[in-house]
DNA sequence: CGTCGGTCGTAC
DNA sequence: GACGTACGACCGACGT
């Protein structure tokens, strides 16, 4: 806690804060600040430091803050008309003013905000009727309007200066006394309060006018007597003095005992100041939390936990935490298991891979009635039914919703969140069961700060109608496997390492002696030293020359063994990392392979594969399709793939509404065939349409010139001509990549079809690169991200309508456009039937979907 | 001996 | 540096 000052015994003072001009001065004092996620802050820092400062140094008893309302909603227009001269809303400031309303929220202080009177004269009112009540009133304010309202009991402090204003005060800066300040004030003006004051009449002279002739009225009676002063506008004056008489709309009286002040809540500034990265008013206000130890309860045996269940289940939601040991997936242990309810005590499981204890918990775990609360469920949910134990009931799974309000946050895990969120402080190096048991703890705590937070970015319908069941069915997925011709990978395995023993052969042979041919500086040395092949022209990487794959290919023109080193490199790759690396993970239960989706992962909102990688199982070359076709349908069945087509493109042509595009897909031409047409309308059409796709898929991603020629073999300018063909051709795309990026820098995020974000901080940074890196990936996510979007909502409809129809397919991959299933051959063609319909209907856009759907025995023939 | 950044290559 | 998103094999520098 912050320095402490000693209150002195009086009469109860009642602080009256006027919040709007606070706001706006912060805004306008402040520099520019950032959260890390591009929220600007500053004026809600500013704010935010004010009320810290004043509880610390005035320790108020009864405290208001005040806002302005002209007539409409806080959030709409605090400052929408703040008086009538100044700008609307900056928009800097509009994201800051929720937050700041919340921040007055947490810090426990009444608002007062009455429709159409400004906070002055509500300020006024109060002070007035405090004052009659016997209080002493103390006006919390920069704004030096506010002077007249100085009485003897009523003072004004401006905390952020420390300056303090009372009657003597008053006289002593203006010379008159204070309620003849507004006469001052009126004849010297304020510009920014839209009141024209005299020309040529500063504070000074307004002061001697008003001290010498009395009240403004009076003045303006005796203009004679000022003339020589060059008395003009006068009438407005007097219409300005005129407003002032609009206070009596304000007689309700507001009993004082309302605005008691019980300081600040720290269970709601914590993820306030959290989220806004506001770390020193963090430490001051929401002290680490040193949590009470858990109280905690250990079941041993079954008839423990059976008999612990029914008072853990009571309150309709039980928290599952538990722990795995480090081992695969598939035979990965469960080390610790945890069960809480809201309240009580936490239920630790001190065996929970005995198949009795398992047993004992599946009444409650599979209870359709009691709401399962957790992190990462999905791998509970895997790990369980491994085990025979389902998982049902509602679901709310902390780390799903962490992901879907940030998905590039560092850690979505509960010990992140409950130390960001919570202020826990995690204990370091605590046993398994000890982490479980806080973890199941926190994650009721963390539910309805999550739920507030979902809310409050309308994230409600993607996290509960969209990630959350999408949960269960990537579990489903992951248990069922798919099935793999270890067989067949084997002899490929054989074939292949002879081949790379005779390649080894050859290209030590060529290279006139032995080295590490997987590595790269080795590599360099052979090809630029030894063999003295010209390095002109090759491009650098950060260690040295390059020597992937477009280097060695261009080499391979100057000497035989770039080309061998590359057939090595394919084989090699291969093998290592497929024909020899699949087999090994195949799952000895269930003789299939079990991927993991990781969905918490990518940054856009795609899945991710893992322990194996499926999302990138080979398809190019011929070799690859070997691998693929290792992937197989059982006896009696057939592999389903189902391929959206090209639909990031049709995605970006229904998010720039280009007319071009739009109508191309509408009408189902071959969109790179129309584009090559139109840009390469010179060359002839299959090499035009080549390149067309290129640039189709290339502007996309911010393709660069550079990169263009490149890629496409062509002169520097002869690819910046076809890149601006492009754009000429296609202006919605050009303007659609301008607004994103622009929009983007303007609110710190971008957002999908589903509403979906990713923060993008980086915008604003000075280093062109990381700026011009950020603006790719603000123009790739809407477009990948809704991808994933709509290809997520289709998994969640694929099997529904296949369960409707009563047919056996189950769904097995998805490799971000593509869906692979495996389904009996009797329910074949009705089971295609059903997909292609599913995915095409699934979401609409202003040009068609369309789905190419294969099957085989294996996934090479399917594809 | 493990960790980690760099390079390379596979997928969409 | 040069086109977005992933995962993973391998190397080699570095620290325990």
């Amino acid at each position: 806690m912050g320095t402490t000052k000693a209150e002195p015994a009086a009469a109860p003072r009642l602080y009256l804060i006027d919040g709007s001009g606070y706001v706006y001065r912060a805004f306008h004092a402040l520099p520019r600040l950032n959260t890390s996620r591009g929220l600007p802050t500053n004026a809600i820092l500013g704010f935010a430091n004010m009320l810290a400062k004043l509880l610390r140094e005035e320790r108020p008893r009864y405290t208001a803050v005040v806002f302005d309302a002209p007539g409409e909603t806080f959030r709409d227009s605090m400052y929408a008309d703040y008086k009538q001269n100044r700008p609307t809303t900056p928009d800097e400031l509009r994201p800051q003013i929720g937050y700041i309303r919340r921040i007055v929220d947490a810090f426990r202080l009444p608002v007062l905000q009455i429709a159409g009177v400004e906070a002055d004269d509500v300020i006024g009112t109060l002070a007035a009727q405090a004052s009659a009540a016997g209080l002493e009133t103390v006006i919390v304010t920069g704004d030096k309007d506010m002077m007249q309202l100085v009485d003897e009991r009523t003072t004004l402090l401006d905390n952020m200066r420390d300056r303090r204003f009372g009657p003597a005060e008053v006289r002593a800066r203006f010379g008159v006394e204070p309620s003849l300040v507004p006469d001052v004030m009126g004849l010297m003006g304020d510009a920014i309060d839209n009141i024209p004051g005299i020309e040529g009449v500063g504070e000074k002279t307004a002061s001697a006018l008003v001290a010498r002739l009395g009240p403004v009225e009076r003045i303006l009676e005796r203009l004679d007597e000022v003339e020589r002063i060059g008395l003009r506008g006068a009438k407005k004056i007097r219409e300005t003095l005129a407003r002032e008489a609009d206070t009596a709309r304000l007689s309700k009286a507001l009993a004082v005992e309302t605005l008691r002040c019980d300081g600040p809540d720290p269970t709601a500034l914590r993820p306030l100041f959290v989220e806004l990265e506001f770390h020193s008013l963090l430490r001051e206000l929401v002290p680490a939390g040193e949590l009470p130890e858990v109280e905690r309860c250990v079941a041993g045996t079954p008839e423990e936990v059976a008999a612990a269940l029914p008072a853990l289940s009571g309150a309709g939601a039980l928290a599952v935490a538990w722990g795995l040991d480090s081992g695969r997936a598939t035979a990965a242990q469960l080390t610790a298991l945890a069960l809480a309810g809201p309240t009580g005590p936490v239920q630790v499981v001190a065996a929970p891979e005995t198949p009795a204890v398992l047993a004992a918990l599946a009444p409650a775990l599979g209870d359709l009635a009691v709401a399962k609360l957790g992190g990462d469920l999905k791998a509970l949910r895997v790990a369980l039914a491994r085990r025979g134990v389902a998982l049902a009931g509602p679901a709310f799974d902390v780390t799903l919703a962490s992901y879907c309000l940030n998905p590039t946050r560092p850690d979505h895990a509960v010990p992140a969140l409950a130390e960001e969120l919570l202020g826990e402080a995690w204990p370091r190096g605590a046993d398994p069961a000890e982490t479980a048991c806080r973890a199941a703890r926190a994650v009721h705590r963390l539910k309805p700060v999550l739920e507030d937070l979902l809310r409050a970015h309308q994230m409600e319908r993607l996290f509960r109608d969209l990630e959350m069941p999408l949960a269960a069915v990537l579990a489903e997925m992951e248990l069922v496997g798919v099935g793999l011709d270890v067989a067949a990978l084997g002899k490929l395995s054989v074939e292949m390492g002879a081949q790379l023993e005779r390649l080894v052969g050859e290209i030590y042979s060529l290279a006139g002696g032995e080295f590490n041919i997987h590595s790269p500086p080795q590599l360099r040395v052979v090809l630029f030293e030894k063999l003295k092949i010209s390095s002109r022209g090759v491009r650098r990487g950060k260690t040295g020359l390059s020597t992937d794959v477009d280097v060695l290919t261009r080499l391979a023109r100057e000497h035989p063994l770039p080309a061998k080193i590359l057939e090595y490199r394919m084989l090699s790759k291969l093998k290592s990392t497929y024909v020899d690396a699949l087999p090994a993970l195949v799952d000895p239960r269930t003789g299939r392979l079990h991927t993991s989706f990781n969905q918490t992962v990518a940054a856009t909102g795609r899945l991710s594969s893992s322990e194996p990688n499926l999302q990138n199982i080979p398809v190019r070359t011929e070799e690859g399709r070997r691998i693929r076709a290792a992937f197989v349908a059982p006896p009696g069945h057939r592999l389903i793939s189902a391929d959206y087509s090209q639909i990031e493109l049709r995605l970006l042509a229904h998010l720039s509404g280009d007319p071009v595009l739009v109508e191309a897909f509408t009408r189902g031409e071959d969109v790179h065939a129309r584009t090559a047409a139109e840009v390469f309308g010179t060359l002839p059409p299959a090499e035009g349409r080549r390149l067309a796709k290129v640039i189709n898929y290339g502007i996309a991603y911010g393709m660069g010139a550079a990169r263009a020629a490149r890629e496409l073999d062509l002169p520097l300018a002869e690819a910046q001509a076809y890149i601006e063909g492009y754009f000429a051709r296609h202006a919605g795309v050009r303007a659609f990549i301008d607004a994103t990026i622009t929009e983007a820098r303007a609110r710190g995020y971008v957002t999908t079809v589903l509403g979906r974000r990713r923060y993008l901080p980086e915008l604003g940074a000075r280093d062109p690169a990381v700026r011009q890196f950020a603006e790719r990936a603000a123009t790739n996510t809407p477009i990948q991200g809704s991808a994933a979007d709509l290809i997520k909502l289709a998994m969640l409809e694929v099997p529904r309508r296949l369960a409707a129809a009563g047919l056996a397919a189950r769904l097995l991959l998805q490799v971000h456009d593509e869906l692979v299933l495996e389904v009996a051959e009797a329910g074949l063609e009705q089971a295609v039937a059903c997909v292609r319909s599913a995915m095409e209907n699934v979401w609409p856009l202003r040009v068609p979907l369309r789905v190419d759907v294969r099957h085989g025995a294996n996934w090479a023939e399917a594809h």
